[in-house]
DNA sequence: GGTTAGCACTCGACATGCCTAAGTGCTAAC
DNA sequence: GTTAGCACTTAGGCATGTCGAGTGCTAACC
C-alpha cells in the first residue's frame, strides 16, 4: 500500500465530505477523482486511515467522514492555501479604502471577511503598546466625577468616567490635567505605568488622592480596555449551516458572545509557518467549540492583534486560510506602518 | 355566548400555549383552568374566536394557537403587566450599581434584561442632544490626517479620523482648536449646526477647506454616530428556542446583525399607556422578524433611546413587559437626571 | 506484495399500512 | 345559551418490508 496514494485519498476525502457534507464512499471516490486504482484498493487504504484515527465511519455500511485529527493532517501536510480570485482581491482593496475611522474600518473588514468565508469573522481591536500619548483630559461632570480621556498618536481614544473620591473644582481638575499631560505627554503606553508613581507624587497633597485615582484610570485605559474587545459580523451564516452543528449553534453562540473565550483562544493559538494559525474541533478547550474550528491571523504592525473566521469543523480550510491571509494584509497596510 | 368568557378563554388559550408551546384543545383548558362550563361550549367560544382571526388550528383536529392578532388583543385588553419578583429587582439594582463608565453600564444592562427574559436584549445608545460641548480636540496624526475628539458634557466622547485635504502644522491645528473650542465651547449639541458656518467663515481663507471638514466631521459626531449604535445579548437564547422559529433563526440573526433595521422598528414602536411598546409578529414590515415579537421601551431623560428585548411571538409577554420596563427605569435613574 | 473481483452482510432511509388519541363540528335535547 | 353525544378528521407512533450504498473479507491475479 502506498503511502502517498493513502495521504491523497485523504485529501480527496476531505474535499468531497467538504463540498457535499455527506459521508464519502470508496466507489463515489474513484468516480470522482481518477485515482487509478478500484475501489477495493481505495477500501483497503481507507480501512488504513481509519486505523490511524484519520476517518470515522457514522455508522457501519455509510461512507467516511474526517476526524478533527484528519483535518488537522489535511491542513498541516496536504492542502495547497488556494489564491484568492482578482475579484475578490479588488473587492477586499475597494471596500476597505476610503474610511480613515479605525471603528469603520474594523467594521468593513469583518463584514468583508465574513462574506468572503461564509462564516463568522471576528476582529480583535489593535493593540495600543506601541502608540504614544498625545492627549490627557479630565472633564468634570459633577463636584467628584470626573471623565478621563486618553488620546494616543495612533488614533485611538479611550475613557472613562470615575469618582474620585473627593470634590473638585474646576480650576484643581484643571491643574491636575496641566500637571499629567506636561509628565505625560509623548512616552509610550507601554511606559507608562512606571512613570505614574512619579507623576502622582509631585501633586499637592490636597489632590493625591484624587490624582491616584486618575492614575490608576490612565494605566487601565492605556493596557486592558479597547484592546480587549472584538467587532463581529456574519453570524447569520451559522444558521445556514444549521446541519453542521449537530445539537444546536446556542453553545456556539453563547461562546461568541462571551469574547474573554474568544479572545483567549485567539491568542493562544499558534502561528503556522504559511501565516495562519488553524484550530480544529476538539483542539480547542472549550466545550462549546466543540464542533468548531477557527483560522485566524494576527495583524498590524507586530501583528499582535487577531483576526479570524470561526465555522464548523467541515471547512473549507485552503479558501478560508487563503481569505484571512489576504484580509489582515489589507488591513495592515491600511492601517498603516 | 358571553362575551367575557370568551376572552377570558382566549387569556386561557394565550397562557396554556406559551406554557406549553403544543396546541391547546377545549377539552384540556376546562381541566387546567375552572371556567365551569363544559368543553362543548367552550369549542363553541373557540369557533366563534377562530372566526374573529384571533386563534387558528395548525390543522384539522388539533387544538388552537393564538394568531398575531390574538396576541395582541392579549397584549392590549386581557392581560395584567406581572410585577417582578423581590430578588429580580434586588439583582437589577445590584449588578447595575457600582459602575459608571456607560459602555459598562449598557453591557451589563443588556446582559440582565436578556437573563431576566431568557431573550435577545438590545439597547440603544443614548442620545446626545440634550448635551452640551464640553471639550474639543484636534490632534495631527499626519500632516493631512487629523483626529477630531468631540467630549460632551453628559460624559460622551465620540472620535473620528479625516483628511483635512490640506497639510496643517501643529501651529495651525492649535489654532483652529483655539478658534473652534473658544465658539463652541458650551452650546448644546442640538444647536451645533446651525453655529458651524459662522465659525468656519471666521477662519483665515488658507486655512478655510480644512475648517470646513472639520466642522463637517463634528456635525457627524454629534448627531449620528453614536447613538445609531446598539449592544446586544442573549442571541444564544435564539438558538434554544430553535422550535419557535419554524424555518431557521437565519433571518432572525440577519435582522439583528442589520442594525439599522432593529434601529428603525424600535423608534417606529408606538409608546403604550403602560409605558411599553409591543410589536407581534407580521406587524413589523420586515420578513425576517415575521415570527418575532419585539417588546420596547424608552429610557433615560426624554425616553429617547430604547431599550428591548426580541423574542419568538409565543413569548411570555406579561413578564417580559415587567423585566423590560423595570431595568428602564433602573437605567434610567443610574444615568442621572 | 500489492491489487482486484466477487460476495455476504449490515444498516440507514424510505415507503406502506395500521392503529390510537386528540380534537373538532354538528345536531338534538335540556 | 348550554350540554351531551356522536360521526369524522388527522397527526403521530409503530411495525413491517424493501432498497441501495457501502463495508470487510477471501481468493485469485499480476
Amino acid at each position: 500500500m502506498s503511502e502517498p496514494r493513502k495521504l491523497e485519498v485523504l485529501r480527496a476525502i476531505v474535499e468531497d465530505y467538504v463540498h457535499s457534507r455527506e459521508p464519502v464512499g470508496s466507489k463515489a471516490l474513484v468516480e470522482r477523482h481518477h485515482l487509478g486504482v478500484s475501489s477495493a484498493t481505495i477500501r483497503n487504504d481507507m480501512a488504513a486511515l481509519e486505523d490511524d484515527g484519520l476517518i470515522t465511519a457514522p455508522h457501519t455500511s455509510a461512507g467516511r467522514i474526517p476526524t478533527d485529527k484528519g483535518y488537522r493532517l489535511f491542513v498541516d501536510q496536504i492542502s495547497a492555501v488556494k489564491p484568492l480570485s482578482q475579484a475578490e482581491r479588488r473587492a477586499i482593496q475597494s471596500l476597505l479604502e476610503g474610511s480613515d475611522d479605525l471603528d469603520d474600518v474594523l467594521d468593513r473588514t469583518v463584514r468583508m471577511l465574513s462574506q468572503l468565508t461564509n462564516q463568522v469573522a471576528v476582529v480583535q481591536y489593535p493593540h495600543l503598546s506601541r502608540a504614544t500619548i498625545r492627549h490627557i483630559e479630565f472633564v468634570l461632570l459633577a463636584p467628584r466625577q470626573v471623565l478621563v480621556v486618553l488620546i494616543a498618536t495612533t488614533g485611538k481614544v479611550e475613557q472613562r468616567v470615575i469618582d474620585v473620591g473627593q470634590d473638585l473644582g474646576d480650576d484643581a481638575i484643571a491643574a491636575l490635567r496641566t500637571h499629567f499631560l506636561g509628565s505625560l505627554a509623548g512616552i509610550s503606553l507601554s511606559r507608562l505605568t512606571p512613570s505614574l508613581p512619579g507623576v502622582v507624587s509631585s501633586v499637592s497633597p490636597g489632590q493625591r488622592s484624587a490624582a491616584q485615582a486618575l492614575a490608576h484610570v490612565l494605566e487601565t485605559l492605556a493596557h486592558n480596555s479597547r484592546e480587549e474587545r472584538m467587532v463581529m459580523a456574519g453570524t447569520a451564516n451559522l444558521a445556514r449551516s444549521n446541519v453542521d452543528f449537530p445539537l444546536s449553534i446556542g453553545p456556539v453562540l453563547e461562546a461568541l458572545e462571551e469574547q474573554v473565550v474568544l479572545l483567549r483562544l485567539l491568542s493562544d493559538m499558534a502561528q503556522d509557518p504559511r501565516g495562519v494559525a488553524v484550530s480544529i474541533g476538539r483542539e480547542n478547550p472549550y466545550d462549546g467549540l466543540a464542533e468548531a474550528s477557527v483560522v485566524a491571523t494576527g495583524y498590524g504592525p507586530d501583528s499582535t492583534a487577531k483576526i479570524g473566521v470561526l465555522g464548523p469543523t467541515r471547512m473549507d480550510y485552503p479558501t478560508t486560510m487563503a481569505a484571512v491571509r489576504a484580509v489582515a494584509r489589507y488591513l495592515s497596510r491600511i492601517l498603516g506602518p
